[in-house]
DNA sequence: CGCATTTGACCCGCGC
DNA sequence: GCGCGGGTCAAATGCG
């Protein structure tokens, strides 16, 4: 690089003429040339160096916010074990006491976590068909879907901290007109097989019923299921399409899928029992929110029982009586006695909250659509603005929220408020069992928060609904139910067994590990079209085997 | 040929 | 005890 000059004079001196003088330009030019390029080359040199600094610093912070975020987990996985404990204290006592309102009446909690403007909610009635005799307010959670919406109680993830327990998710047939009927014996002896559900509470199953607006057939969880069944409930035109979680063999989950006969574009995904094995990335998503909704419900629905019918008066959650949460157009359908089936409503569709109000009001609670026996909690998870879809399930990638990150959005200002806010409704509602609904206090509700911030449930729901933002990226795919399809790597398997709610062994779901490529896990599968409806008669090989028939058992 | 779906039959619980 | 309805089974069917 170096040129010598001492050598220039010489040269000078040994040529002569005009040679010489372009002899000696030429060198000159070489020469500067050369300087610059020392100089470009230092430059350049020096940026490195500054690039490196500045990766190393980013190291270093992305380090801490591995650890961070270790850290979390793990205090997360405490507060679950912990808060099953108490749950399950907390099931007995108010099993001894109120265990006869429970058996005679449906308990229906609506925790709407975002805030729904009052003309979709007026929609919603209409949808849900539902009797409008009850409003109840709900926070709302708001998940921005991308093609579909939850329209109402959507799936609930069984606490994640249980792998092993049975899981159920529930579709709302309500929606369908037809009310879901709880578990008959028979799947209560399958799922009687998984020890933690028997541990929990022998009687209750818990099962998560998430309502999606979703265009697609199926909505893709990230799971693999196989269509072993499908029927037409009496009074609803929609066939219901029985799934089987496929992932393992031995796995307990099944899940229902129905469509909303009123709106077609619902689709009422229930799930039941836990997952024994564990998830892929793509799956972990809907395990998150089941699981948020499964803790809620193994905390809430058995202390709120208290007052099923009563209104809630601007409460987020209402408790409907039996036979009024009877969909309309299935007005004589039965609703399954099993008494034994809490299902926890995940009503993702929810698009109108107001932003304004604190909480949601309902005209017609989503409950109605559940059979009253059963102790029903509602999830609204619908954003605040919310003509952006909650979370697009569909199409394989499972946005929540609209961040590119595929975050969750919690209501659009003040998500966890909102959460909070529910949450704490329905502590009220669980402090006051009989005649808390019609008049809360002000001090009521300054107790109720006092006890709800520190309730472990929901400390747990919340971290559940947060675990779910941060992995947001890999919730998003929904090709999960597509076998083939996922892009899923191996590594990608997750070890969270409890997408759904977990009834029992908390200990071993407690585990829970969040494989480090969930954030920027996409999940591409059913854009393929996997999944499809149970109405749709186009059959995909997708994983998930949403039935694509329209034929009649 | 293997696998997933379809679909009629069967099981079981509940109500009358 | 009988019928109804939900849920599941398993053989048949279809597709790649």
């Amino acid at each position: 690089m170096e040129v010598d000059l001492r050598k220039t004079p010489q040269i000078k001196q040994e040529d002569k003429g005009e040679d010489r003088h372009d002899k000696e330009q030429e060198l000159k030019v070489k020469w500067i040339k050369l300087m610059q390029d020392e100089k470009q080359f230092e430059l350049t040199k020096a940026e490195m160096g500054e690039v490196r600094e500045e990766n190393q610093r980013l190291r270093v912070h992305l380090d801490q916010i591995m650890k961070e975020y270790q850290t979390l987990q793990k205090k997360f996985q405490d507060i679950i074990q912990q808060q099953e404990a108490s749950t399950a204290e907390l099931n007995t006592a108010i099993n001894n006491n109120n265990e006869a309102q429970i058996n005679d009446e449906s308990d229906l909690v609506s925790l709407s976590l975002g805030r729904t403007k009052s003309t979709d909610l007026t929609k919603k009635d209409k949808r849900c068909s539902t009797p409008p005799t009850k409003s109840a307010e709900g926070l709302g959670l708001g998940l921005e879907c991308g093609k579909f919406e939850i329209l109402s109680p959507t799936t609930v993830a069984k606490s994640s901290v249980n792998p092993s327990t049975d899981n159920s998710l529930e579709e709302a047939k309500g929606d369908g007109g037809e009310t879901w009927t709880p578990q008959k014996p028979q799947t209560l002896k399958r799922d009687g097989d998984d020890p933690d559900v028997s541990q929990q509470n022998p009687t209750k199953k818990t099962r998560v019923s998430v309502r999606v607006r979703c265009d697609t057939p199926t909505m893709n969880d990230g799971c693999q299921w196989r269509k072993y069944g499908q029927k037409i409930a009496k009074g609803n035109p929609c066939p219901r399409a029985y799934y089987r979680c496929t992932v393992s063999t031995t796995c307990p989950v099944r899940k229902q899928v129905q469509r909303c006969p009123q709106d077609m574009s619902i689709l009422i995904t229930t799930y039941e029992g836990t997952h024994n094995h564990p998830l892929p990335v793509s799956a972990t998503a809907m395990a998150s929110t089941t699981s948020a909704a499964a803790s809620m419900l193994a905390s809430g629905s058995s202390t709120s029982g208290s007052n099923p019918s009563t209104s809630t008066h601007g409460l987020n959650f209402y408790l409907n009586e039996n036979l009024k949460l009877k969909p309309m157009y299935m007005p004589h359908s039965s609703i399954s006695p099993s008494p034994s089936c809490p299902t926890v409503t995940l009503d993702l569709t929810s698009n109108t909250l107001s932003t304004s109000s604190p909480y949601n009001y309902r005209s017609t609670p989503i409950a109605t659509i559940f059979p009253p026996r059963y102790s029903t909690t509602n999830l609204n998870f619908s954003s605040l603005e919310s003509n952006a879809l909650p979370i697009s399930w569909s199409n394989g990638s499972l946005n929540y929220g609209k961040s590119q990150m595929g975050s969750l959005n919690f209501g659009s200002t003040q998500p966890q408020e909102n959460i909070y806010h529910s949450f704490m409704q329905n502590k009220t509602m669980m402090a006051t069992p009989t005649n808390n609904q019609h008049s809360l206090q002000p001090d009521t509700i300054e107790a109720a928060t006092r006890a709800i911030t520190s309730d472990p449930n929901f400390q747990s729901a919340l971290k559940a609904a947060l675990t779910s933002i941060i992995g947001g990226g890999a919730v998003g795919n929904q090709g999960g139910d597509d076998k083939s399809g996922h892009n899923v790597k191996p590594g990608d398997i997750v070890p969270v067994f409890s997408s759904f709610p977990s009834t029992s062994n908390a200990n071993k779901s407690s585990s829970t590990v969040y494989n480090k490529s969930m954030a920027t896990t996409t999940m591409n599968s059913q854009a393929t079209g996997s999944n499809s409806l149970p109405i749709s008669s186009s059959r995909s090989k997708s994983t998930s085997p949403e039935t694509s028939r329209d034929h009649v058992v």
